[in-house]
DNA sequence: GCAGGTCTGTGGGGTGGCTCACATAAGCGT
DNA sequence: ACGCTTATGTGAGCCACCCCACAGACCTGC
């Protein structure tokens, strides 16, 4: 129900001191060392179908993604779910509770296992409170993710399904900063709001073109530049973005 | 280029003061008067197709819409437009400018002539960058307007052409408090990422079973609550977030 | 080695929506 | 009243994708 209350001493807990200053995650790396106490980080592992949000149930702990990948999902009155946002080593899950939301509105879970770190949803609303670096790092994810999901509905509307796979693989691969992941044609082709059968025809075609290769639920990317050829524009404005948003004075936000 | 020095006494303009306490947007009527007052609010008219915002171009000023419906679009490398928001008494234009955005992301233009308040962008970050009451609103609208990018990107993935047509129509009624609109079919069609002769052939349908009439450019709705059950489930997830978000405890933030 | 489950290849048949094309009709200026 | 422009009706042909079905292929447990 509620989390746990913080504890002051999480801050001197050996591992997480170890990485001050080199964490991966973009928004942590961009946060002073005074800012990271406050938080109470405290390191989670994001294991393969963890439920990081569900919808209705409240938010409770933000999530900082070092590695791995999870998906935003809505979920249709017939039971099919529809991808409609990608987390990765750039996010921060949950931050529709610093927007003043209570309770999750869309599924979260991980696609691809990894770890990162929580900090307690009210740890995080104060720092926000603040208006300091935090908040406007945390403004500039959300509206990374807005630009994320404006893109997403444009593009679902207008592209072809072998052009938003294409996005699809290369979005993944950059957020989860690896190029093989576990994934059955028939979940992928989900996400996609496609079936299985088009997803096996378009794979096959990626496939006979050399762009990737896949066994048994595995996917491998082998040719990023060719992929990207292949895909539609939405691939780099959404890339551009997630990349991008911590840097105040970069071509996004200047 | 820079939006033009406020002058201190806007507030005092006769007209403006007549207004206080009875907005219509949703935004402005949760506000108190000091708060209002701070915002340097000018009533603005929006003319038909006249350009909010343009990629690229800088934010000066806010807009917050008492009458009239404005779209947000992404154009594709093609030229080819899509609708990704839509924007009317519940709306403030611009707020990508709060989250540390410069420039517009994404063109947004009146559809339906209108009128409204601007507020510059300066002016309104200071009364953002003080927490209070505008801070927490204009968060909700974000989170808001998030929730209807991510549920048109489930919808335009997975819902038919008609399903989303009855979808438009209901919200732009709602948004614009309207019932009538000038609109052709060429147009909408466009919108919705179609083609002019599948918009013929579905409006055709739902004038069929009487849910709207139409004429040259002009469309009215006769049944709404026929219309909602053509409409796909969409529609009312987002009329829920755009029409709720200010209220602090509603179901959406509780 | 065999059985059962999971994943992928592939085919047939159907359909929504696209492209292109042309016809009709309603407004609008002169 | 006339022609011009814009908006809508409609049809033919086509393609992407859906649905359903079944066949291999591989993987795992026994």
């Amino acid at each position: 129900m509620t989390s746990p209350a913080p504890r002051p001493n999480d801050f001197t807990d050996a591992r997480l001191l170890l990485h001050v200053g080199r964490f991966k995650n973009a928004l942590l790396k961009a946060l002073d060392a005074e800012v990271i106490a406050r938080l109470h980080l405290r390191p989670v592992t994001f294991e393969l179908e963890h439920e990081l949000e569900f919808p209705g149930n409240s938010i409770d702990n933000l999530f900082f993604v070092e590695e791995g990948m999870a998906s935003m999902t809505t979920t249709f009155k017939n039971g099919s779910q529809v991808e409609v946002g990608m987390f990765g080593y750039e996010s921060v899950i949950g931050v529709s509770a610093l927007m003043g939301t209570k309770c999750s509105l869309n599924r979260v879970y991980t696609q691809i296992p990894g770890w990162g770190y929580s900090s307690p949803v009210e740890v995080a609303r104060a720092e926000f409170g603040l208006g300091g670096s935090f908040q406007r790092l945390a403004l500039g994810y959300v509206q990374a993710q807005l630009v994320q999901a404006i893109q997403l509905a444009g593009c679902n509307a207008t592209h072809n399904f072998e052009q938003r796979l294409a996005r699809w693989l290369l979005i993944c691969a950059d957020r989860a900063q690896c190029d093989t992941f576990s994934m059955s044609h028939e979940f992928l082709s989900g996400m996609l709001g496609s079936t299985r059968s088009t997803m096996s025809i378009a794979a096959a075609q990626l496939k006979s073109e050399q762009l990737i290769e896949y066994t048994r639920g595995v996917i491998h990317i082998l040719d990023a530049k060719g992929l990207e050829k292949k895909a539609c524009e939405c691939y780099l404005v959404i890339k551009d973005h997630l990349d991008n948003y911590t840097q105040f004075d970069s071509g996004i936000s200047a």
